[in-house]
Order: structure tokens, then C-alpha cells, then sequence
DNA sequence: ACCCGTTGTGCAATCGATTTCAGGAGTTTC
DNA sequence: GAAACTCCTGAAATCGATTGCACAACGGGT
């Protein structure tokens, strides 16, 4: 009759290293609290037993997980799969898990959200999608569940939320300025989705730049889009309808510009031959497209490392609030071969 | 003098309802154990008081983290993020949360997981990592540790873990040969990462097939690759000091695939007029890319999905072992335009 | 010799849920 | 009408770590 073995606990090495469980927690957390001697025995025991720290104690001890959530609107998407990438190992480093909470498809991505942070299973909340309900957002950060939270990459407007992420609007109107140096002045833009603020800020620059240039911006030259490489695929059939068509775009990101392009060929349409295209976002795969794509970089593992950097920051001094933080990173104009310079005939 | 609030407790709930924490417990987790009336005063006690549930102490009392570990080789890869998707879906429908372990870089992999999972973090692990060490696997999944353990996607050889993933072999063989029926008959393989179980099954495909065909397989035309991009890119200035180039190459996957044709154009050979090419996944940007990508495609959200599924239910009857279980999917031949009929001069 | 501060350790309470055991009330069976 | 059952509920132990408090031992200052 074996008994079935369980995992040692921190009994197990009190036991053997007779000394009791408070000498063992904290020969483990504060070391210098501890004499050597009696260290140098915990180790021992540890080592021997095999022990193992059993988290569930200790964050419901603690009241801690060290475990961050992080939501994000769609994994799949590689420009946040390189955030995430980035925050994990940030948060790796630090000592925290990462729980992800994909709200693709999610009927309730809010409560969601909720439940999870109020199961006390994460210590703090990540979020890399800012088409959440602002209301909800609020209930969770505010007293009583004073729920830690970062926004990154998204905004949340008027929300005061601590954030972190690029400088869209003065990027998107670098980008659009980019394709007026080349002396493109039919410039379309190919929209993200509506109730989105960073897509509202891309959209803002592209408005600017053409402003400022003394150009109208055109309405039939806002093209529905939301991201995705699909929209921008479907984009390109309303594109050949227009009766003018512009010489540029300026999509709102790298996978719809892909979208895009990849339905122009469909049409006989060839970048830059045809068109000239500036995306966003510089996904891996930008560099390598056919033609590797004139876009804006954004500093995703900077991002993702600030973005994680500050959430623990906030974690670990709970009492030192500072009032909300907000961190705007810069883009960088990468400039490949899917723009070119506006052919001759249409330049005068 | 404002007393803090604290979050409620089930204690809370006892005393608001006016019964014991044992019958709210049973309330919520075994409601036909309780009865009608009583219920309806836990729910609303429940609904005052704003009560959550506390996994910690849940964990601790039940040895259960509803959590599940998925260690990725890396997120940004769009082939493992979709994975992930699926995985997080699933184990999300099933009440069970996904702690995300990104090995990439990491120094020490196995022993990160080991120490996961030891510590009651998780539950069960999902192992998209086909690189790991062995030994310290099965030290995990083996008495007395008896970690759950999963491997989707990748394989380790011999190991008798519970595995799915898709037909490498044949798919690569189907993929080789739908090169032959084009009339091919110069074809090479760009690789997979060497010591990878996955990647040698596909190289074995390919070499089935030309074995088939009656060609004898060329030590040149195998082209050293690791799954990444810059990979491929890196084997087209390989291919171009060949003295005899290939007509079509057959590529591990689809991200090396991509970074071949991308290194070929800068070389000003196009696909498929210069060469064909047909690569493994079908990731997102295949069908979109230029050309669009013929490619074997893995069905990612039902491998991810069925991956999740096992590994749950094997937690959820931990003692109805039935040995070692292996689904094998199968992958589809998606036919687009970066693979066409060698031309004619080369024919005979 | 006395007081005080420092250091190292143990006892026992605590975190918040689950679960075993026992018992009271009501119902069925023979 | 007793025995046997079913249903519902509560008291209390339990999971494994952390931590407030107490205290012993020791050293140094006066």
C-alpha cells in the first residue's frame, strides 16, 4: 500500500529542516531576515523535498496573482501578436504571468473582462482594444474595484486611463506628406473602422496634410475599411468604380493595404506602376510584399515593453499615483518601393 | 472615518442571505443541491452584495487553476497566433483561462514551463514547441509530477505525448507532387528548421515524391531554412549562384516562402513566370500576397480547437486514461497563381 | 548591573472558498 | 407506527502560504 505522494508544501521542508514554515517563507522572500545557518539548511531542504511554491496560497494570502490580463481585439492580427510578444517578456522579467483574453467575437467583451479581474485571477489590465464600452471601463478602474489598468496602442477618449502608444495623427499626416512630396494630389485614404480613435487620429493627419497643402479632401475618396485585409480587398472594387481615380492611398494599416493591393492586381492594377501606397504599421511582412510597402513603423516591442513596464510600475506601488500617465511614442516613415513619384503626364 | 470597503466575500453573502458559506457555495456550484427558495436568496444577496467568486482560494481548496499553459515558440509567428485564437476560444467556452508562455529567446524553456506548472499556476500545458528538451518534458508529464500535456502542431519523437497535428507527410508529398503534374521536374525545398520533427516531415514528402516520379533528389536543391522570413530571403541569393536553377520550389512554410520570392524579385525573377512556388499553412497574407500563394493549407482553428478540447477533458477525468491518443488532420491543396506549367523550352 | 536595541525564530491567525460529516424535517415503505 | 430514505442545511476542518506579535538571546552603552 503506496501512499500516493503529494507535492511538498512548505510543511514538508519546515519538517526537515526543523525550523518552522515562518523561517521558511521567509528564508524564500526576505533571505537577509534569516541567519546563514539556517538558510543554508531551508536551501538543503528545498533541494531534497522538491518543493515547489503553491501560488494559489500565496496570492490568496497575498491577495496578489502576479498576473497580468492582457485583452486584445483579435490575436491573429500580427501587429498585436508583436505587442503581445513584447509584453510578455517584459512581464516575464518581472516576475508576472500573462493571461490573454482575445475579444474577437466575444458577445460580451466588457463583462468579460470584468469577471475575470474581479476573480481576482490578474493583478492589472492590459488593453490593446479601444472599442470597448468606455462605461464598463470606468466601473472597473474606478474605487470600489480600482481595477489597474493600461491602454495601449488604442485610446480610450476622455476616459484618463494611463496610456501609452504612437503619435497617430502626426504620422498619418508624415505619411499622407510623403505622397504629396512625390507630387501625388489625388490622395485617398482607406479608413479603419468608424468608432475607432486611433483610426479617427489617422484619419485626422491624412486631413491635415492634405489641408495644408490647399487641397479639398474628397469624400468619394474615403474608403470603408476596418483593418482588416478583407475590407481592404472589397475596397479596391469600389475603388475601380469611382469615374477619377486618385494616384495614392494612405491606408490606415498594412493589412488593408495588402487588401487593397492585392484586389487592384485582380483588376490589372499594379503598385507602384498604377498607384502608389503608403500602409502602416510596418508588419513583418511589409519588408517582403510584392512591392515591399512604403509605410510607418510603429515601435511595437517598445510599445509593448512601456505598455507592460507601467502597468507593473503601477502594480508595485499601489499608493503612488501620480495621476494619469500618458506616453506617445514616434512613428518612422519607412519608405520601400510601393510609392513612387506621380508619372509625368499627370503632374502638371 | 470611512471604513475601506473590501471586496465581498462569500462570508458576506452568508450573512446577507441568512444562511451558511456552505450553502452559498452549493448555491453556485451545485444549485439543484439547494433549494428553490433559499437559491433565490443567495442570488440576490449575490446581486447586493456584488459579490465575485475568489480563484485563489477556489484554487487552493480544489487544486485547480482552471488555467491552462499554451508555450509558443513564438506569438508573432501569424501560424501560432491563430492557433492561439482557436485554443483561447475554446478553453474560454470551457470556463478554463490561457496563460501564454512565448519561448522565443528564452534561455532556459523547459525549465520555465517546469516551473509554471509546478506551481499550481496551471493546470495542464499546451505545447506548441516542437524544440524543446525531451528528458525535461517527460519529467514533467511523468510521476509524480503528472503534468497534462498536449503537443499540437509540432511532435516530439518517441515521446508518447498526446499529440495533433496535420498529415506533414503526405501533405508535403501532395504539395511536391501537384509541382510534378505541372511538369516540373527540377525542384527544390527550402527547409524547416533542422532539428525540428515537423520540418523533417515535410522534407520527407518532397523526397517521397521525386523519389516517386523517378528523380533522384538533389543535395543542392535543398535549401537550409528556419520557418522565418528573412530565412527565405536569405536562400534566394543562394539559389541565385546556383549554376542549374530549379523551376519550383516547394517551401516548408509560408513565411519562407514569402522571404524566397521577396529575395528572387530583388534578383528580378518573378513568380510564377521565372519560377513556381508552393508553400505550407495558408497563412492569412497568402491569399493576398503577389502573386497569390499556392500553398498546402492547415486547418489552424480546428487543430487549435481540438488541441484545447483534448487537453481539457483530460483534465476533467483525470483517472479515464486511455494511453496515448494522436489525431492527425488533414491539410487541403489550395491551387492560386504562384505556381504554373514549367514553360515550354523546358518541357522535353 | 541595568536598560535598550538588534537579530533570529516560532506560534497562531489569516486569506476565502469547498467539502465532509452530521442532523433535522419531511416522506415513503411495509 | 417504526424503519428507511430523501432533501436541505450548518458547523467546522481544510487547502498552503504569509505575517503580526511575542520573545529569547546577545551585545553594547552607561
Amino acid at each position: 500500500m503506496s501512499e500516493v505522494k503529494k507535492t511538498p508544501t512548505i510543511q514538508d521542508v519546515a519538517r526537515f529542516a526543523n525550523v518552522s514554515t515562518a523561517t521558511v517563507s521567509r528564508a524564500l522572500s526576505s533571505p537577509d531576515r534569516v541567519s546563514e545557518s539556517t538558510r543554508a539548511r531551508v536551501s538543503e531542504a528545498i533541494r531534497v523535498t522538491g518543493y515547489t511554491l503553491n501560488q494559489a496560497a500565496r496570492s490568496l494570502r497575498q491577495r496578489t496573482a502576479k498576473t497580468i490580463l492582457v485583452a486584445l481585439p483579435d490575436i491573429r492580427n500580427s501587429f498585436f501578436s508583436s505587442i503581445l510578444d513584447a509584453v510578455e517578456r517584459e512581464a516575464t522579467n518581472r516576475g508576472y504571468g500573462v493571461l490573454v483574453a482575445n475579444l474577437f467575437l466575444a458577445r460580451t467583451p466588457a463583462q468579460r473582462l470584468q469577471d475575470y479581474m474581479l476573480s481576482n485571477r490578474a493583478d492589472g489590465l492590459l488593453l490593446l482594444d479601444g472599442s470597448l464600452d468606455p462605461a464598463t471601463l470606468q466601473t472597473l478602474s474606478r474605487p470600489p474595484n480600482s481595477v489597474p489598468l493600461v491602454v495601449a496602442c488604442e485610446e480610450i477618449p476622455n476616459s484618463g486611463f494611463h496610456t501609452v502608444l504612437t503619435d497617430n495623427l502626426a504620422a498619418a499626416e508624415r505619411a499622407t506628406r510623403h505622397l504629396l512630396d512625390l507630387g501625388h494630389r489625388r490622395i485617398a485614404h482607406l479608413l479603419g473602422p468608424e468608432n475607432n480613435a486611433v483610426a479617427r487620429d489617422r484619419l485626422a493627419g491624412y486631413t491635415n496634410a492634405l489641408t495644408r497643402a490647399g487641397l479639398t479632401v474628397q469624400q468619394q475618396w474615403m474608403f470603408r475599411g476596418n483593418f482588416e485585409m478583407e475590407s481592404g480587398f472589397a475596397a479596391a472594387a469600389h475603388f475601380m468604380s469611382l469615374n477619377e481615380r486618385p494616384s495614392a492611398v494612405f491606408a490606415a494599416n498594412d493589412e488593408s493595404a495588402i487588401g487593397f493591393l492585392s484586389g487592384l492586381r485582380q483588376h490589372g492594377l499594379i503598385c507602384p506602376r498604377d498607384i502608389s501606397m503608403v500602409g502602416f504599421d510596418d508588419l513583418g511582412v511589409a519588408a517582403h510584399y510584392t512591392p515591399p510597402l512604403t509605410t510607418m513603423r510603429q515601435p511595437r516591442e517598445l510599445l509593448g515593453r512601456m505598455a507592460a513596464e507601467m502597468l507593473i510600475d503601477i502594480l508595485e506601488d499601489a499608493e503612488h499615483r501620480r495621476g494619469p500617465m500618458r506616453i506617445v511614442l514616434n512613428s518612422e516613415l519607412v519608405v520601400r518601393e510601393s510609392t513612387m513619384h506621380v508619372p509625368v503626364q499627370e503632374a502638371g
